[in-house]
DNA sequence: GTGAAAGCGCTAACAT
DNA sequence: ATGTTAGCGCTTTCAC
């Protein structure tokens, strides 16, 4: 049984079909102008009978606007970004827009096509978590010809004028390794992805914004651990590949090698596992033994025990705020917008304790 | 400094660069009909000079496809649905096709709401994993219409045609009972979402298609039991809403009331990590006191000690398989798809061991 | 091989 | 208040 495949009914079929020309057909179904209440009755009846539809690309096509907007994400699957996006949908959503994912792995040349797609789909703006790198032609393009753009999570050290919405990571880091020297310790490990040289880090007084992530979030324990006069030892930064299997690795190395060690501080989601699985290997016991502090409410951290603090992000907020600081953005492309640092949340459970000595 | 907004490029200010007329411009940039080398030439030149995009709106209008697919799903922030996304994402990019996701929260005015608006936006098709209920007027309206569908994870008892992507929940459900029996348990107790009676599943000989998921997995379990000449003890099913702490509570209750229960079986994620909870609030020993399986790939699941035995869902094969099914369907709307039910996978860890009495 | 012209569905001047 | 007309950017006959 061949599917029937009606085309669909236009304005002008309700036109007819109400007896009026298709302009007050418009106006009456999109609300606007004015039109008799009779026009109005007869238009209305004649669109519920036929299953009128409106076309959205005609629509768009006429506007010059889509009402959708682009995200450009690493990785969906990633639950930090999942969450986000939930909450970046929700926003657009309740604001009138459509949203389209696209996910780059990390991948410049991916990242490139994503955005070519979605410029091609004339999408009203982006929301982009950018590759990190220096300079992204891509972007640079689109913004030079206007579209709206906000960066997420990280922006690059291209990034303009251009705002970026992220967790204060800096002050989130802080947040963590205040609380440890806050219960005594001060040989405090801390797991990073970051590559940089300890010495320019620790002097480093520029735009945070500028940096990675990770960066910053070293910066904020060599800030915390500076405010209270204490010079980070080499010995203490663990370094370790995005990777949950090569944290575990290095932190257990790095454990069995350095004795002094009263707390463990994991970065990232990623890494916080990884070290983690390291302290299971190796027998820790925590918080006796060590300290233990992770990122990211991750679901796993409340089902073991002791059960694990960490530094909580506002992943849904996080989304929701990307969301309308572009439909601000879109809607007042004059507007000079500043950054957005969301605060961290310390979520304190049973993985870290007092020193003991 | 006011923002450039320069209008985009078109294919007549391309045309008119080039000095052809916009139907050779168009036949080259799209790649159709026939033109000379030296239009070729002049054409590309000019489009690349400009920085020519071309408007993806405007060729849906004329082709009357968007090649974009609406997907409609509960929550996306749910990393079974983000991971399926994921792969649903890839599948579609590969074939051409840009994806958007609506979520529903499960509430049947916002799935309407959602299809309406994706109908608006003329997707070519649809993936939905639909609020389950008798008859959704809203889909039958676009099925009517000829609009591709495929069914996600569920079907609901209105499907006629529409072909199923989805596990293959009664067997993914033997897979873990036989598994406990294969370890000598017999009093294996299962903690589900399903509200149906008993007798009605145990006798149960129709379309398992037509149940909820949650019914499906208890129907496997009830056949696994039976096939070993077991009948089920309705005192070892335990119910409990799809909540984490409910079902942390129910399984509490009768743990704590029911004395020779050997095996715990949690039929879905979410049921799971409450039945979890509970064991550690009971401080039951696992796998010795009790052998503990629970359903879909978490990472807690790795994290704790003794690891969880579960029942893993192939998430990102999932949700390609849905886009694959349905871009076929788009294809070939003549063709009768069957429904597509994967395998699940037992991964066997640390909290399962063979009975010993 | 190339151009002129029509039209996808809709909206917005502009007339009436 | 309502109809007429033009046009958004593109593809696609249809002549030449």
């Amino acid at each position: 049984m061949a599917r029937p495949t009606r085309p669909q009914v236009t304005i002008i079929d309700v036109a007819i079909a109400a007896g009026v020309s298709k302009s007050t057909a418009s106006r009456v179904l999109a609300g606007r102008g004015s039109a008799s209440s009779s026009a109005h009755q007869k238009v209305s009846a004649a669109a519920k009978k036929l299953g009128y539809t409106p076309n959205a690309l005609a629509k768009a096509m006429k506007s010059g606007s889509s009402n959708t907007i682009g995200v450009v994400i690493p990785d969906l699957a990633n639950p930090f970004f999942s969450t986000v996006m939930r909450g970046l949908s929700d926003a657009a959503r309740t604001a009138g827009f459509e949203v389209i994912i696209t996910n780059t792995d990390n991948d410049v040349d991916i990242e490139v096509r994503a955005l070519a797609l979605l410029d091609e789909k004339r999408v009203d703006g982006l929301v982009i978590a950018p590759v990190f790198q220096t300079g992204s032609e891509a972007i640079d393009t689109l913004r030079e010809r206007g579209t709206p753009i906000v960066f997420f999570d990280r922006s690059g050290p291209s990034r303009n004028s251009t705002p970026v919405v992220s967790l204060d990571h800096l002050n989130a880091s802080r947040l963590a390794t205040d609380h440890l020297l806050d219960l005594g310790h001060e040989r405090i490990a801390i797991v990073t992805e970051a590559g940089n040289d300890l010495e320019s880090l620790r002097e480093y007084r520029g735009d945070p914004g500028l940096l990675r992530p990770s960066s910053q979030r070293l910066v904020g324990y060599l800030a915390a651990l500076a405010a209270r006069g204490i010079t980070a030892d080499r010995e203490l930064v663990i370094h370790a590949e995005y990777d949950r299997a090569d944290a575990a690795r290095q932190v257990r190395d790095r454990l069995e090698n350095t004795r002094d060690i009263t707390a463990l501080y994991g970065t990232d989601s990623v890494l916080t596992s990884g070290a983690f699985l390291a302290l299971l290997d190796l027998g820790v016991k925590y918080p006796d033994d060590l300290s233990f502090l992770g990122f990211d409410d991750q679901e796993w951290s409340t089902m073991v025990r002791p059960s694990v603090t960490v530094v909580s992000q506002p992943r849904y907020r996080l989304g929701a705020t990307a969301a309308t600081c572009l439909i601000e953005r879109i809607r007042h492309p004059e507007a000079e917008l500043d950054d957005i640092r969301l605060p961290a949340k310390l979520t304190i459970r049973d993985s870290t304790a007092q020193l003991v000595r």
